[in-house]
DNA sequence: TTGTATGCGTTATCAT
DNA sequence: ATGATAACGCATACAA
């Protein structure tokens, strides 16, 4: 591997003028700096970024840290966060936490050791107490997640207005039986509770009462929505409706409810969460609450900037809009 | 961030046995390394991955270039290379090519300035030729693309013999008239020219002309399925069958043939490939080609890391079995 | 405008 | 069993 010395000696520079070039500092002659760009192509030169980072720099690195990216929604996020990084000038390094609290920190320790500038975190699974002792070694940033303390920077939607607006979509079709179906607890705090909320506030709004056997917690995959159906159709007494926070598990409730004869949604409604690929595959196409994944990604790049670049800057958080999508499923 | 010097000064003890501790090196007291153990856990210390690869370390670190992992087919390849890497004690860095040439070669530098120890590319945009180039900075192998060099290591399937059964079965369903729709060319070389192979072989030994109207060059998401299939519906002699590069393509077309009061697979006759979530979530569910994803990540692991414990070894190549899922679109 | 010398954090070599 | 020191490749303070 060639180094900045290499290029300095087939140049007959010095190291000091090389790496000038490199950095596109001035004082350096026109003349010069051609003998240099053509010593570093000759030698297929590349400054190795370990040295760079070794020695302080910027890393125009940024670490994204996801539950996991087979699931879809998370995929497009990644994506669209790469992708404004991209026109940036920063790399992503992708990290996948599998929900786990000790690999979590372990991506949260390249901040500490310079392995990337900042990182945006789109899950959160440690207290942000412990997250927080990272933050002197660089910007961390929510996006999609949240915790509640106000001095986080934070891109989210409001989770309680979507459940919200699904909830009361379903009451509007006139249904007074619904179900609920979440990835997370149906606890007052813990996982998911702003949609427990917005969901609780438009049922009791309706004055209808929620029926606890038809709450369905920790619910992710196509598989748990196929589950869940097959619970629904042992009950006496079932919903007319569902609500669930993943297009994933809508579209298995969905699935299985076919293979059961059931007509969907003269049988059950179901309303998705994501407005994911999958909303418009399943047949019928499902109703689903579109989660602005492009505007998340350019906005947190945006904001993860802004803070590399100013430090001091004061903390602030953005909502972006959560809009109803309605199709066929209900 | 704390330091090895930190830690030193600390224990009351000199880098050198720090270091020592830190690598499992032998000749240290037991005394000395509770010391230091304390010390580190104390300062909350972690090597600086940055100074040991600058130092000439393994990284435990490889890179997988992938086109894009909002392909899903991609992002579980991904996710079984990363669980098997895991597995061994490697981290695994994430690259997205976009099917760029350009990037592609960014990508590679990471070996040549050792950012990581080993790339797996699950695509191939450059030509061997260049690509080659970098493979004295450490082993690149490739899994799931192939080139045509012996010496290339490669985990590959047997994309032929996959598009020979697809079209095997289609023919045994009775078709004659079957239309053909893949992510590359249809040429003797370039992209996916395996699988038009395969296809090619089937027909002819069914003594069935292919027609060059029913070949669609270039398709790769669920939007150009819909595409393929508008463009079926303006033949005035159309195609029973159709074999498809991709169950997003495959789930495209059965969406909108459903649009247009089609029926599957009576009026058209569906087979996708790579046996995606999707494939069991379209209606009717998808007969498609299984390529075995956790195979390939279990077997792309293990002869990396054998290569890279054994840079003098033979190049290996394996073929994994692809297999036919019959369901209900053909 | 250009060059020399230093240090970033780590580990291997060579003492002791 | 332990420690001092050099070197990895780079960018900067300082000197010229």
């Amino acid at each position: 591997m060639a180094t900045i010395s290499d290029v300095a000696k087939l140049s007959g520079l010095s190291k000091t003028t090389v790496s000038r070039v490199i950095n596109n500092h001035p004082y350096v002659s026109e003349k010069k700096r051609e003998l240099v760009l053509k010593a570093m192509k000759e030698l297929g030169y590349t400054p190795n970024p370990s040295a760079r980072r070794l020695r302080g720099q910027l890393t125009t690195t940024l670490g994204v840290i996801v539950p996991r990216i087979v699931n879809p929604f998370f995929a497009h996020l990644i994506n669209s966060i790469e992708q404004a990084a991209y026109k940036k000038g920063y790399q992503v390094l992708i990290c996948q936490s599998y929900e786990d609290k000790q690999k979590e920190l372990a991506f949260l320790d390249l901040l500490k050791t310079k392995q990337v500038d900042g990182i945006i975190m789109t899950s959160i699974e440690n207290d942000w107490a412990v997250i927080e002792s990272y933050n002197e070694y660089g910007p961390i940033m929510l996006c999609n997640d949240y915790v509640n303390q106000k001095e986080v920077p934070m891109i989210r939607l409001d989770q309680s207005k979507g459940a919200y607006t699904g909830a009361n979509h379903l009451i509007e079709r006139g249904h007074q039986k619904i179900a609920y179906c979440t990835g997370g607890l149906f606890d007052e705090e813990g996982k998911g509770k702003d949609r427990n909320q917005g969901f609780q506030r438009a049922l009791s709004e309706a004055g209808i009462k929620i029926d606890p056997k038809w709450i369905f917690i920790d619910q992710h995959t196509i598989e748990d929505g196929k589950h869940v159906l097959r619970q629904i159709l042992e009950m006496k007494d079932r919903p007319t409706a569902i609500f669930t926070g993943s297009d994933e598990v809508a579209g298995g409730i969905i699935l299985e409810a076919k293979d059961h004869g059931l007509t969907i949604p003269n049988d059950l409604a179901v309303i998705g969460f994501d407005d994911q690929p999958i909303a418009e595959i399943v047949d019928p196409k499902l109703t689903t609450i579109r989660q602005p994944v492009d505007q998340m990604g350019e906005k947190s790049i945006e904001t993860m900037i802004q803070m590399l670049e100013n430090p001091e800057m004061e903390i602030k958080n953005y909502e972006l809009p959560i809009e109803l999508i309605v199709r066929q499923s209900t």
